[in-house]
Parts: structure tokens; C-alpha cells; sequence
RNA sequence: GCCACCAUAGCUCAACGGUAGAGCAACCGCCUUGUAAGCGGUAGGUUAUGAGUUCGAAUCUCAUUGGUGGCUCCA
């Protein structure tokens, strides 16, 4: 946002009035309505219903052109002031209405449900042609400051909401609508919509054959197909290189445990709703794991540490189950089985602050790596007002002192906020912006104080003493498949050739030219890179246009020209033309480029 | 889990109460081709599953399963 606050923005007060339009069409639509709250968000805005009946397609264009026909009515808006007796009144039919105005009064919560300190000084209502609603603005001063054709309800389906986001209370219909200044503004934000679901990695994915899933194997849990498997090893392999340099050690733990194992760190019963449920075998309940840290914790208690012997860093890419709400699902990115970058550091209190800094730079070169620059910090305190949090105080504030230390020491931008600590310490989130400028959550780093607590981790100190370790967890892709989800959708499917499962892609012209494109392809393999021979029937413009679709990096054709001079002609999946060179030549190019890890393909 | 919507060939879709079809992919031929899909043919479906309504169901009803958009949740 370049000028100032959303809220004190023309568009905010679009997407607010454009609320209320709506409104009065649903009601018109549906005389019996019951109206709950219509705020505007991001891109848009909505307005919560409890219907009679299931809004079909004809209501929303019936309604989205009365709309339409209201704005052009050139209604103002006004603004009362009204007694809370007189508000009641008003809206004794709708009780979401009463419910708002009495909170509104004792001073509870406000019409978005966020705590006020003080119970409301006024009321006010705000009304245009026939509609009037309880609100506090602001709204445009008449209808007419918005466009009726930079309006959309129908480009979004509608959706269930609960009222005032509690799944125990009723179930509110939600029509979403966008409202831009202009058409042209309309238009980009539906056209951006499309992209995204042109990128969506459940299409592309299916596109370059990187995953599928199975019903019969079980919803949310990823089948990845050979593609996709090389995609993922290329990664691990990579990442599990660059902490062996930084002085991690592999470690490999089962993907269950004893029920018992989870009794003490914690994490059951307190998360026992989102954990499958326990396995009974022989007298023993066993869980399948949802995090990997109680394992590699046993590992460090399996011998007497020497505070030598720290920092202890032990990294697995392990893999946890965790029991997620079947509406929750989602492709890649929100799964049942996924697999952890994981890596536990035990250390001693004064190197958690070196330590925090190593983890956060190896996250930062990964990233960086990957070409995914746009990312900011976010640091996570806990909520001062809660008891949710375990550990004292002073551990808290010293390892909030040395997040933000090591923050500014290594010069990331970051914001503070509190609430978004975990409940055994504070963090460190990176939140990355691709290329669609959505945010994601990917790599995280976490101080904890309370699991060497729980399972009473010590090493001895220097003057003999038994100590408490520190432990920090840290994960820079977070999940492999979410992160592998959000890497197709960034680069739409068309990675850098260091992750292409296929690099180069072979067209021989004709039949005659298929051994030529073996030899070469020969060659390629020799020095490492993944190539494929299209020696099927299509003629040169089909392959290429496969080839295209498939976003593999180089394509080469050959044909006689070629064959005679022991060339390839080198075409790139951005459609430039490198022309006819000698296969060595593209052989020391692409292998350049792999072995650099470059975002470039020539 | 909740609300709404959806489910037809491997994929994308058509048929909308009266015999299930197309394009792409696969397979087989022909063409032997120079930078975004040459031509012809073959095969492929108890219309997700199970009940029901009907003379007759892909089509209407109900249930189940799976998916989609949201909500809630995400240690």
C-alpha cells in the first residue's frame, strides 16, 4: 500500500459502501434474511447472511446487477448517531444486529469481535436508498463514487462462515464481492485470479507428473511420481550437503513411537485432537509421529554429553502424521503426511545466540539460493495477556534478547509480534512473498526451553555440574511438500534447471537423426544431466510445443545440419534461439549453469 | 469437522428423462519433417459407489465415498 492506511483509503470506503449495496439486493432477494456483518478485506469485501436457502447462481447475478442498478440510483450515504434503546428497536428482527449492538454496549467486543476497552460512546447508523445499517464508516459520500462496472459478486463462489468465527455458533452464508476504482482495475485482479489457478500446483503438478494422490491410499497423503521424487531428492540432497558443512549430523528415527514418548514431551493429550489416533500392539500404544524432536531428543539422552560436546546438531528429513480436518486439505501445502526438514541443535545458554545466527544464515543462503528474495521476518513473542505458554520468565526474555540480537546483528528486517511464539519458546518465521505476492510461512526457528526440561537433558559444565542444554529447532523449507507446492506455484512450473526433473529435452527431426539424439543424450547422462530423447512420430513443432508445456530448460533439435557438424540447436524455454553449437559446448554451458544453481539458463 | 457446490474414458469436456460422444494422451499405420501440436485408424466408460422414483436414469431423490470454494483449525 503506497499511500497510507488501508482503512483511510477511497477503496476502503468502495468495498465498505459496495457492502451495504449488496446488502439491500440480498435483502430485496430474500425478504427473510437475517444480516450479520459485511467488512471489507483485502481485494474486496463481504457480508454474512442466514438464508432460508442455498444461494444458487441466479440469485448473485440477480443480485450483482441489482447492485449495479442501486449504485447508479446516485444514493447518499448518511450517517445518525442513535441511542443504543433506539438501535434495538431498529433491529428487533435481526437478532445478529441486537447481538452486536448489546456487545457494542457492555463494552465487549466490537462488530469484527475484537475486544474494545470501553463499551461503545455512540452508535451510529449509516443508511443509502432504502438500506440501513449499524456501522461506524466511513462509506463513500454517494453511491455514485463507485463504479458499477468495477464490482463483482459473482467471481467467487459463495461460502459457509461461522458467526463471529466460532464453529459452535450458526453457520452464516458469505457472499464475497471485489470492488475496484475502475474496470481496468477489476479486470487485473480477475485476471490475476486466473493466473493463480493457472499456477495452481495441483494443476501443474499433475501437468509435469510430479504427484497424484489416491483415494484408496488415503486423502492427504501425497504419492510423489518419479518427477516429482527427483524434484524432492534434488532438494534433500542439496540442503542435507549444505548442513553436513555446517556441522549437522544425519540422524534416522521410525516414523512411530510409544504413546509414552509423546506423554512426556507434552504433545499428548494436549494435541491429541490433531494426532492420528494411538495403535494398540502388545499391551503398548503406539502414536504415529506428529513431530520428530521427541526421537532425536532420546538419541542425545543415549550418552553422557560434555558441554564439549555441544552444540549437538542433529538433523533428519523426518516424516510426521498429523491428523488435519478433511476440509482442510489442500494439494501439497496442508497434507496428513509430510515430511520435516528438521534439525534439533543442543546447546548451551550462552550458544544459543551463535547458534540462532547460523541457523538463521543457512536459511537465508537456501533461500537465496532458490531465487526466493522476497521474504521478510517475523519474530514471535508470547502473548503477555496468556497462559498458554510454558518456561519463566527470564528464559523468555532471554531468548526473545537473543532472537531480536541475532535479527539486528545479521541486519534482517523484521517485525515483533506477540501471540505467535510457540508455547515451549519464541521464534523466528520467514515469510516469503511469490511471485503472485501471496505470503507464505516457510522456514521457522525456535528457542525451547521447556523439552530439555521435560525430559531432563543435561550435559556437564565445566566446574562438573550437571546443566540444562537449550534446545533450537529449526526447518528453512518447513514442509517438503508444502514448500514444493509453493516452489511450483512461484516458478509456474518452470524451475530453475538445477531442480528440473528434466533438463534438456532432445527433438531429433526425423527417424534417421534418433541415433544422433541418442549419442548426445549419451553424453549428457555422462556428466550428470537429466535428458530425455523425444524419438516419437510428432513432427519438430509438436515436440517443441511438449516440451514448452513441460518448461524443460533446453530444448535441442537436430537435424542433418546438426548431425554434420556434431552440433545440437539450442532453444529455451522462454522461446529464445541460441542457434546451431557444437555439443560440447552446450555440455559445458548446461553443466555451468546446473552446477551453479543458476536462476538463468544460458 | 461445518456450509455450499461438484463427480461422465488416463486428462479436458459434451450429452440434461429415451441406444453415452469429442479433443488430447495411449496403441497401429502413412508422411520423413528445421523451431508453439501433419494425416488416417484402433482401443478405452456397469456415467464414483449403493439404494430409490420411473415403462425407461449419466440426467430426478436419498445415503456413502472422494474432490472444490470458504469457515474453523494448523504444536
Amino acid at each position: 500500500m503506497s499511500n497510507g492506511r488501508y482503512e483511510d483509503s477511497q477503496l476502503y470506503r468502495i468495498r465498505h459502501s459496495a457492502a451495504h449495496v449488496m446488502a439491500q439486493a440480498m435483502l430485496e432477494r430474500f425478504p427473510e434474511a437475517k444480516i450479520a456483518i459485511g467488512p471489507p478485506i483485502e481485494d474486496g469485501f463481504y457480508y454474512d447472511f442466514d438464508l432460508p436457502r442455498p444461494v444458487t447462481e441466479e440469485d448473485l447475478e440477480w443480485v450483482e446487477n441489482r447492485m449495479k442498478e442501486i449504485i447508479r440510483g446516485n444514493h447518499p450515504f448518511t450517517m445518525r448517531e442513535v441511542s443504543a434503546s433506539e438501535a434495538l428497536e431498529f433491529f428487533k428482527d435481526q437478532p445478529y444486529k441486537v447481538e452486536l449492538i448489546k456487545d457494542l454496549v457492555s463494552g465487549r467486543v466490537d462488530e469484527n469481535g475484537n475486544e474494545i476497552a470501553a463499551p461503545a460512546e455512540k452508535i451510529t447508523f449509516y443508511t443509502h436508498d432504502t438500506f440501513t445499517d449499524l456501522c461506524r464508516g466511513p462509506h463513500v459520500a454517494n453511491t455514485s463514487e463507485i463504479d458499477p462496472e468495477a464490482i463483482s459478486i459473482t467471481f467467487k463462489k459463495p461460502a459457509g462462515a461461522y458467526w463471529r468465527g466460532d464453529e459452535k455458533r450458526e453457520q452464516l452464508t458469505r457472499i464475497y464481492g471485489t470492488a475496484w476504482e475502475n474496470k481496468e482495475q477489476l479486470d487485473d485482479y480477475l485476471n490475476r485470479l486466473e493466473e493463480a489457478k493457472r499456477r495452481d500446483h495441483r494443476v501443474v503438478g499433475e501437468k509435469l507428473d510430479l504427484f497424484t494422490f489416491s483415494p484408496l491410499v488415503g486423502k492427504g497423503l501425497p504419492l510423489w511420481k518419479p518427477k516429482g521424487a527427483l524434484l524432492r531428492d534434488t532438494l534433500e540432497r542439496w540442503l542435507r550437503q549444505i548442513q553436513i558443512e555446517n556441522g549437522y549430523e544425519p540422524v534416522v528415527t521410525p516414523h512411530i513411537g510409544n504413546l509414552n514418548l509423546y506423554r512426556t514431551s507434552g504433545h499428548y493429550p494436549y494435541y491429541k485432537d490433531s494426532q492420528y489416533a494411538p495403535i494398540q500392539i502388545d499391551e503398548e500404544e503406539y502414536l504415529l509421529r506428529p513431530m520428530n524432536c521427541p526421537h532425536h531428543i532420546m538419541i542425545y539422552k543415549s550418552e553422557m554429553r560434555s558441554y564439549r560436546d555441544l552444540p549437538v546438531r542433529y538433523a533428519e528429513f523426518g516424516t510426521v502424521y498429523r491428523y488435519e480436518q478433511s476440509g482442510e486439505l489442500h494439494g501439497l501445502t496442508r497434507v496428513r503426511g509430510f515430511t520435516v526438514d528438521d534439525a534439533h541443535l543442543f546447546v548451551t545458554p550462552d550458544q544459543v545466540l551463535p547458534e540462532f545466527k547460523r541457523a538463521v544464515q543457512l536459511i537465508q543462503h537456501v533461500f537465496n539460493t532458490l531465487g526466493l528474495t522476497d521474504f521478510r521476518a517475523r519474530v514471535g513473542l508470547r502473548d503477555p495477556q496468556s497462559d498458554k505458554y510454558v518456561g519463566d520468565d527470564a528464559q523468555w526474555e532471554r531468548a526473545a534478547r537473543d532472537i531480536i540480537q541475532a535479527c539486528d546483528d545479521l541486519g534482517l528486517t523484521y517485525t515483533v509480534e506477540e501471540g505467535e511464539a510457540a508455547f515451549y519458546g519464541p521464534k523466528l518465521d520467514f515469510i516469503f512473498r511469490d511471485a503472485l505476492k501471496r505470503n507464505w510461512q516457510l522456514g521457522t526457528v525456535q528457542v525451547d526451553y521447556n523439552l530439555p526440561e521435560r525430559f531432563e537433558l543435561e550435559y556437564v559444565a565445566e566446574d562438573g555440574s550437571r546443566q540444562r542444554p537449550v534446545m533450537i529447532h529449526r526447518a528453512p523449507f518447513g514442509s517438503l511438500e508444502r514448500f514444493i507446492g509453493i516452489l511450483i506455484e512461484h516458478f509456474n512450473g518452470a524451475f530453475p534447471p538445477w531442480l528440473s526433473p528434466v533438463q534438456v529435452l532432445l527433438i531429433p527431426i526425423t527417424d534417421r537423426h534418433v541415433p544422433y539424439a541418442e549419442s548426445v543424450a549419451a553424453k549428457l547422462a555422462d556428466v550428470g544431466i537429466r535428458a530425455e530423447v523425444n524419438s516419437g512420430k510428432a513432427r519438430m513443432g509438436a515436440k517443441i510445443a511438449i516440451g514448452r508445456e513441460q518448461h524443460i530448460p533446453w530444448m535441442l533439435i537436430m537435424g542433418d545440419r546438426d548431425v554434420e557438424a556434431n552440433a545440437v540447436s539450442v532453444r529455451l524455454r522462454t522461446d529464445e534461439d541460441l542457434g546451431s553449437m557444437p555439443v560440447d559446448e552446450f555440455i559445458a554451458l548446461a553443466k555451468r549453469v546446473i552446477d551453479e544453481k543458476s536462476l538463468s539458463l544460458s
